[in-house]
DNA sequence: CTGAAAGCGCTAACAA
DNA sequence: TTGTTAGCGCTTTCAG
């Protein structure tokens, strides 16, 4: 041990995982870092998989599939013993993600269609649904519904639950505002800029993803719009800023915390258990409806 | 190659690491991945890193100097071929980054004291210096400047900055109104508290972190203040929602795009380069003054 | 050009 | 208890 000490000796976690066949590494693939919801659910893993000896590689695909398959093939030559995946596209994890199913792997927050993974994600439909029911409460009758691309599992559900709100509340297919984009805020802005131009002008807006929200609000404000008095706002999740934003924006929060700590748990389970025989398990959070200052009865 | 193929072989870059002994991996630690100023920051290096052909292995230490240590460790142990480390304190660094140093470290952001090591950051002084002559400018002669630990060298230049243009201004130490507290918006907000209840009270803010600026626009917004004509508000740095806040706020942007470009180019050539014989480089860039709506002359 | 072998640094099994 | 050795999967060198 002096020796050790002396020499300034460190081992080599390199020749130990290949003699040991195993890395107690977990990799995370995520499309973008700066969207808190992908930041919030690293930080959360990472700590929950910490509490159980493994360590988290953290891997941003940009929203790209051929980066998200790059890095998921990286993963894999890399021998963790698990990959958590928030897919950018509902093809990021086809063909890869090995038929004999080497790796185990979790998809977090979204779902790849064809659900041969375990997942962990949000009750879209059902978050949607609140949302929107809670504008139609509001009085809202036409209420526009600004989402990313129809190819996301997300975008699906949440335009689902939209859809059952408004026929729940015996509004037709006619009433129905929805405009497909982007995540990203140029999106949002573009696209709130075409909803507004719609006649009638709806009266509410539900924002589906917190960086397309400020692309929303920059383009309200650039409008001379003010909420909720011109227009309503709701959101889906719920960053810090939505909390601090004037006026505060009622939305949607995740149990992000929880949804960490399940995904960390169900990829060290996998880890641990032998190959091949594994059931997918698909596990479905909800969240709860944050009434704040950017909803309010229509004009 | 069709045998390959056909077993769907992969190969082991951990085995292939010990025999070249090259990863041709980089470890980036940060102290949180949900500061904007972080995030961005770790993206930016990712795509400079890949263009060199290097991958990235993200580490969030969660502001704790132990958790920096360890994580140092573990990327020494897996054999990184270079460090990039955001320190949380002072202490992070030493003891560790070895006598001989045979793993490279760049420090981005902030720099440990004795700047043993390669270091990237921004002109700290300069850009708070900027900040509060432009407060100082629109005629306000009372401003409250939050910040961080004073444990952070960022937190000193920062000071020492708003304390050169106060001086130049003819302002002495009576003047001075400093707050010390973490970078989180809890503090942010306790601190916005402590200044408000001063006698006289501020007619100014210089926030000089983000989550903190969250936290301190609460606050203002609890007290019932409206910027700019209740109290002027700056901040260091530029993420995103600073931009769609409202009013937009006034800030010091840093090229964040560059700096981390040249980190990548820095810890590039140090792992291409024979261990020993380095003489620590340190480059400071210099923001930029971005006028937006938070600031006006005082009341 | 193809094939065999050594060795990177570690762990686990076995021998002394 | 202490010491020796095989082998994880790769690359490189050297022999055929």
């Amino acid at each position: 041990m002096r020796a050790a000490r002396e020499l300034d000796y460190r081992p080599n976690a390199l020749a130990r995982a290949l003699r040991l066949q195993a890395t107690r590494t977990i990799g995370l693939i995520i499309p973008d870092i700066r969207n808190d919801f992908y930041a919030h659910s690293a930080t959360v893993l990472q700590g929950a998989l910490e509490e159980n000896g493994y360590r988290l590689i953290l891997c941003i695909s940009g929203g790209d599939a051929a980066h998200d398959r790059s890095y998921l093939r990286a993963l894999v030559e890399h021998r963790v013993d698990g990959v958590v995946h928030v897919p950018s596209s509902p093809t990021s994890t086809r063909d890869l993600a090995l038929p004999d199913a080497v790796t185990p792997l979790v998809e977090l927050l979204r779902h790849s269609p064809e659900m041969r993974f375990d997942a962990v994600v949000s009750d879209d439909r059902e978050g949607a649904r609140a949302l929107t029911r809670h504008l139609l409460e509001l009085g809202h009758r036409r209420i526009a519904m600004l989402t990313g691309p129809a190819a996301y599992s997300t975008t699906r559900y949440r335009v689902d639950g939209y859809r059952d709100a408004l026929r729940e509340a015996g509004l037709d297919a006619e009433s129905e505002v929805v405009e497909y984009g982007s995540y990203a805020p140029a999106s949002g802005y573009a696209m709130t800029c075409e909803v507004l131009a719609r006649e009638p002008r709806p009266t509410a807006i539900f924002a589906s993803g917190s960086p397309l929200t400020g692309g929303m609000l920059r383009a309200l404000a650039g409008h001379g719009l003010r909420m909720p008095h011109d227009v309503s706002v709701v959101a889906y999740e719920d960053p810090e800023w939505y909390a601090v934003s004037t006026p505060p924006l009622t939305c949607y929060a995740l149990p992000l915390h929880e949804m960490g700590r399940v995904a960390a748990e169900l990829i060290v389970r996998r880890a641990q258990q032998p190959a091949g025989e594994r059931v997918p398990e698909i596990r479905r959070f909800s969240g709860t409806l944050v009434v704040r200052g950017s909803t309010g009865a229509p004009r």
